[in-house]
DNA sequence: CAATTCAATAAACGGTGTATATTGAATTTA
DNA sequence: TAAATTCAATATACACCGTTTATTGAATTG
């Protein structure tokens, strides 16, 4: 009596309501994502998507996912090198390159422009980390390899901080992972996000022109900052 | 024959709707602006407001002018110090106290969250600018005094962006302001704006806690970076 | 062939921005 | 004072949106 569904076509027609909702968000932004437009262009009805998605919101989660691994899988490719200086500036420029080239994925991440949509942190937190995780890796292996150590500006952190994240690497990060490593990777971070952002919403642009240059100035510098030989 | 219309009140109006719009940014994000609820919420009918501002865009343009000065007010105030390196950390102290205490308005002007808005350039380029200028005019003063020169680091920046910056400086910047200087305060600024960002979307909290340290020392690691004595 | 399943549909609800035509009160002039 | 003028506000309507409900109908299974 039951009705054996195709599990095959179903994962086609899901992945297909995703890539159309993914070159809505490039047209039209983030937000730009419409239900009933995704139906009119598949040439279905608005409802019939809710027996793949149970809402809008589980549609962009799903976007979201798809858009964390991305960032992950680009910045795991791009993190290879003879040297330990070489990995992080390769994984750094991959980072970019992957922004650059999926715009609204990466605003979908780092921003939070869909207007009731609330990302669900349970689930974006470890897919979230592990762009980090990689850029944390280059820094240990160097460590481990006597090709880095801690600089001097990141020795002694604020005392607050250094509680702080010692709490949390507690129960996810292995005990011998010294909290300075991490914390140097967040300034890369931060450093090289700012440089993306502004340079998504075109705020940097019109102001130096070249952004490919100052962003690998940028990364030269802080991997020389850092006391990684170039 | 003419009415002579009540400028004040109109104006007050249009004071009332634009507060009621910022509101409803700091409660729903920058997209959960609605004429509707504006107008419900003064009692008036959404078409009303059309009397006041032409479209939902124009009011939205309204909010980010008035977003703008606002920051370029804070930076400007919080820009004083006994030394051109306790000016800039003060200017960027303020920068960042503004983004936190008004996060809706720093995200209209470097987000691009509204879905089918955009910002008309010509207004804003002139406006965006204006923190960077008086955090390139700390530096300048410094260079008259023999306070500051530019860093190492920044002194031959790539030929593409030094040409590029040549040409938009010739009619908006004296000509005695060294490429070098504003190139500095880009720098800094992509800094800043990375931590800001990362900050207000509640992806560096979770990972260091205090947020205000990590800001003090990434800014004066910065200071320090380009020859400001402490 | 009959029973079952379930993806798709049609219809409707309340929400949105916005255009158009109308109202009505306030002001100005004859 | 009375008539003319102005214009902010309204009522109405349209096209869109996400979502819920009940219904349809084709495909599969026993």
């Amino acid at each position: 009596m039951p009705r054996v569904k195709d599990e095959a076509a179903r994962e086609e027609t899901a992945k297909q309501i995703k890539a159309i909702a993914r070159q809505q968000m490039a047209d039209n932004g983030t937000a730009g994502i419409s239900l009933r437009a995704i139906a009119r262009e598949m040439g279905i009805t608005a409802p019939a998507i809710y027996n793949y998605f149970p809402s809008l919101d589980d549609l962009i989660t799903a976007l979201l996912v798809d858009a964390f691994n991305g960032l992950g899988d680009a910045v795991e490719a791009g993190a290879v090198g003879d040297s330990t200086a070489d990995k992080l500036r390769n994984a750094a420029h991959a980072y970019r390159a992957w922004a650059l080239a999926s715009p609204a994925d990466f605003q979908l991440i780092y921003g939070n422009p869909i207007p009731n949509y609330k990302a669900p942190a349970e689930l974006t937190i470890p897919l979230a980390r592990r762009p980090l995780e990689i850029f944390t890796q280059i820094l240990l292996e160097g460590m481990e390899q006597d090709n880095w150590q801690i600089p001097a500006h990141y020795r002694t952190i604020a005392a607050t901080i250094d509680a702080y994240m010692q709490t949390w690497m507690q129960d996810s990060v292995p005990s011998d992972v010294p909290v300075q490593a991490i914390y140097t990777i967040l300034v890369m971070w931060s450093r090289i996000h700012g440089i993306i952002m502004l340079e998504l919403f075109e705020h940097i642009s019109p102001t130096v022109g070249d952004v490919d240059a100052f962003y690998e100035l940028e990364v030269d510098i802080f991997i020389e900052a850092i006391g990684l030989a170039s």
